[in-house]
DNA sequence: GTCTATAGGCAGATAGAC
DNA sequence: GTCTATCTGCCTATAGAC
């Protein structure tokens, strides 16, 4: 991954866009050749297949992931505002009118090499640990209810990420999207319960 | 619609299979004619474009759907079992392999006519509209929390359902799918809260 | 590293015989 | 309706010059 250079990055860069918004098989070398503005077979130097550009950009888009991640720890002290903080870098990414590039892959997996369906898996697994923890802290702050299940809580919030997107794209309503994340802090602190009292 | 013969019948239904598994971009008309055992140029016969076949594709599996969710109202007569039985539909494609048509055409959805856009968008809310009613009906048999809000919820129950399928067929754990739908229905419920009384 | 050139195959789609 | 035959173009990928 760090041995990536300059060039190969605009790659990455440019196939990263395209499967976000048309899916990893929407797109061409000839496209990225548009895009980057070097030939087809200089990208397929970097890329012999298309495949191993499809793993190269999980395992990329994952790192960035896990750094982004970092940083929302490092500036929330509160699971409660750590999961609002995922939320919104989802809905960012959904501004611009892609999707997850993980979530566009994994809807393609059958056709895509074991190695990326492990990356896929793991990019999930990253997310949802990470999301765990938060809800962890933000019930020992007071701030979700303790009945919360960590696990299926954690699952369940990430496929609200996943799904939440590609409906709200369809709607051409991003603000549906934050309503319904929205939703899902209010289902984790149990607030709404509170009215029936 | 109705006026479809077998053969065209037959080729949705191909169709559909490849696009639920793969992907619609990840198919062709000669995957079809394998499949169907009648040559690309008698399928371009039925569906003269690539575009055609989605917009006709996704229209009998809209039709399809609202008559299983017609079957369902029939059935079950409390709102919460109705959101199960939901759940229990798509856990059912899930157990094949397979993901939602429109969720999948939905991600692909940049690359898709005007025609199918819109198709997508009525599927969604045909489902938030009946997810809705059974929400309603459920707070009226005093089964699920009167502060739910109706229109959040519908949309936030779709998104795990779209959501949920993809994650849990990356995972290889059709389980996952299940619990993420009890935990939609817990917080319906309200009854998670009532562990902290 | 990037290029030109090209291979070999498959894509979506059409014409016309039966 | 289904077929054979074919078109045109694009696809992924490689060889080899610079």
């Amino acid at each position: 991954m760090q041995d990536l250079n300059a060039t190969a990055h605009r790659i990455l860069d440019a196939a990263e866009v395209l499967t976000q918004t048309l899916g990893f098989n929407a797109f061409s070398y000839k496209d990225l050749q548009n895009e980057v503005g070097i030939k087809t077979s200089s990208i397929h130097y970097y890329f012999p297949t298309k495949h191993d550009l499809a793993s190269t950009m999980t395992e990329r888009y994952t790192q960035g992931f896990v750094e982004q991640l970092s940083s929302i720890d490092a500036q929330k002290s509160s699971g409660l505002s750590r999961l609002k903080a995922l939320s919104q870098l989802f809905n960012q990414v959904l501004s611009e009118g892609k999707l997850c590039l993980c979530g566009m892959l994994a809807c393609d997996i059958v056709a895509l090499p074991q190695a990326v369906h492990e990356q896929l898996r793991h990019f999930f697994s990253v997310i949802e640990e990470w999301v765990g923890r938060a809800i962890a802290l933000g019930q020992a702050q007071g701030d979700i209810a303790q009945s919360i299940d960590i696990k299926l809580s954690s699952a369940h919030f990430l496929a609200v990420l996943e799904g939440g997107m590609m409906v709200a794209r369809t709607h051409q309503k991003d603000h549906n999207f934050e309503a319904m994340m929205n939703q899902s802090i209010t289902y984790l602190t149990g607030s709404f319960k509170e009215a029936d009292k």
